[in-house]
DNA sequence: TTGTATGCGTTATCAG
DNA sequence: CTGATAACGCATACAA
């Protein structure tokens, strides 16, 4: 039979009966509020009672009174992709340990949908909002820390060294020798693949042959398809999805990695060492950044300044996907 | 300068003032329990006076008066597997047309965790749970469903038809002629992986060699490299990762594959088809999972009962890692 | 058809 | 040192 009744939530009323005293009392001793104003034994009582019980707050009338819940909500792009799961798993490490909760908002890669449910979300439990590659929408006025975006909209930023990221890459590409340089770039416009565009336009001279392709392997693969048209003896990829695709495409037309190939990634997730051959990326702490950026709100949530911008150091992981051209 | 003051919260108060009402009749008609109670012209007041306000609901109030907070949580063992990135916008997306979040809770595979953080959601904005591969703690009574568990615990179940995708499997590889057929297992402890084993028993007439492993890459090879010294001719593997491991162990050793070695995957994750070979392997609806599991639940909290067991069918995919012995 | 009054469980301000 | 008491914003029974 379903259970239709509610579970039966023992209330501070409960506990306060339970121990004798009065459930300001109650409210007194369980928020650590106690300090020398109440006495040690009633302290105690009022504990034991309460475990006894098995009390636990309600969270819906603390927020409701106090005006705060607790918790914060992460938006990103696409929890699909194992990189934002080592995000969250980050903010949420670091959230657990302040006390918080994180709601997950995941965008599914549709633009459309950010405004809604970011909507929602203002109007819901968020005491603050974790924007990854997004922006607040106009008119809201909100505790909000942008990942991955650059400074100057007002928001603090937590990023990637993306930068130091691109240099890593092209500079190893070059110490091999290569001098035509292929760049598969990401089609989801954000601030940070239009960085590593920039970048490395600069490092190089110019702007490199480029292709925009979507974060699936069969997309990139199409992408690469029309890079290796592009004769490019090596490839720099904004992500190691990207990086996939292209050995898809290079697999396809019979082009040997590294002997005909060089290709960087970005990201360093799991299956990049499981390629054939192993992947040389850009390795990047992900869980590191969602810990920080929720440090940073947890920061603007106390009435403390956060840093306007921090950036998390990057690494080159020199495997197997490179060589002399 | 940092904005302490919280964002001035427009409440239905507010509305009432503007639009000329009162508080009890802009409750009404916003919760659309307006129904031939409040005249058209009113209404129309009203949520006029709500749009200019850009009145949101305080959802803190709400759950305290009605006592259900319309968010569930999602329990998995590790959000940084894609495949549970999958389940979850299943679950989110199914959720949110029904007016639900969904609060994401990770347990990083660690088992103590467990118990803490599903006290800590009881005491929390969930009106329900979505338990993967997890149990409830004892002792608890609550709205709960239980993914990729057996019946017979008195919650209601969804769960992948793994029998089904184990015979796939093994008739496959039978099929194509081999006989010393390994299992590279999950040790991590859950109902599905058992019954895996128990199934690849009963087809083979036996329990075939096994080895357990982590759901790492490096840890899988490690464990491959024992079956590897098994001499068997082809593996089935608990999850696509673990096959990856398989790969890594072969890699090392100079097997090929599918020429010296078959080896079929579980899930079908993005990656699978990026490996070389691509992986033939166990395809499943992890969205799929992940939306019947919260109608299952949204059916329970609205006090109808939920179908005690439901398995969603798999299909395998044939790609180029398996081949005759 | 609409308004008044009340309480959900907490925290916080006061008196005592 | 402790206990009344007043909100917080909303939904709803009941009165008008």
């Amino acid at each position: 039979m379903a259970d239709i009744s509610a579970p039966p939530r023992v209330t501070s009323v409960d506990v306060a009966r339970r121990a004798g005293v009065s459930q300001s009392t109650v409210s007194l001793v369980l928020s650590g509020k106690a300090r020398g104003r109440i006495s040690a034994r009633t302290e105690e009582a009022v504990r034991a009672a309460a475990a006894e019980l098995g009390y636990r707050p309600n969270v819906a009338a603390r927020a409701l009174r106090t005006g705060v819940a607790r918790s914060v909500a992460l938006v990103v792009p696409d929890i699909t992709n194992p990189f934002f799961g080592r995000v969250l798993r980050g903010a949420q490490r670091a959230a657990q340990e302040a006390g918080y909760t994180v709601v997950l908002v995941d965008i599914g890669n549709n633009r459309a949908w950010e405004a809604a449910s970011v909507q929602a979300l203002l109007a819901g439990p968020a005491d603050g909002l974790l924007l990854f590659e997004s922006d607040l929408p106009p008119g809201t006025s909100e505790h909000a820390i942008q990942i991955e975006m650059m400074p100057g909209r007002g928001l603090p930023v937590v990023r990637l060294d993306v930068e130091a990221g691109v240099d890593f890459a092209v500079d190893h590409l070059l110490a091999l020798g290569h001098t035509r340089i292929g760049h598969v770039s990401s089609n989801f416009d954000a601030p940070t693949f239009d960085l590593r565009a920039a970048r490395m336009a600069e490092r190089l001279g110019g702007p490199p042959p480029t292709v925009k392709a979507p974060f699936t392997f069969e997309g990139a693969k199409q992408a690469a398809l029309d890079m290796l048209d592009e004769g490019v003896t090596a490839v720099f990829c904004d992500d190691d999805i990207l990086a996939g695709g292209v050995y898809l495409a290079a697999r396809d037309r019979g082009v040997r990695i590294p002997e005909d190939l060089s290709v960087i990634g970005f990201d360093d997730l799991d299956f990049a060492r499981v390629l054939a051959p192993p992947l040389t990326t850009v390795a990047v702490d992900a869980e590191g950044l969602g810990a920080i950026a929720f440090e940073a709100l947890a920061r603007d949530l106390a009435g403390d300044r956060p840093p306007d911008e921090q950036v998390m150091p990057v690494a080159l992981k020199v495997r197997e996907s490179t060589a002399p051209p």
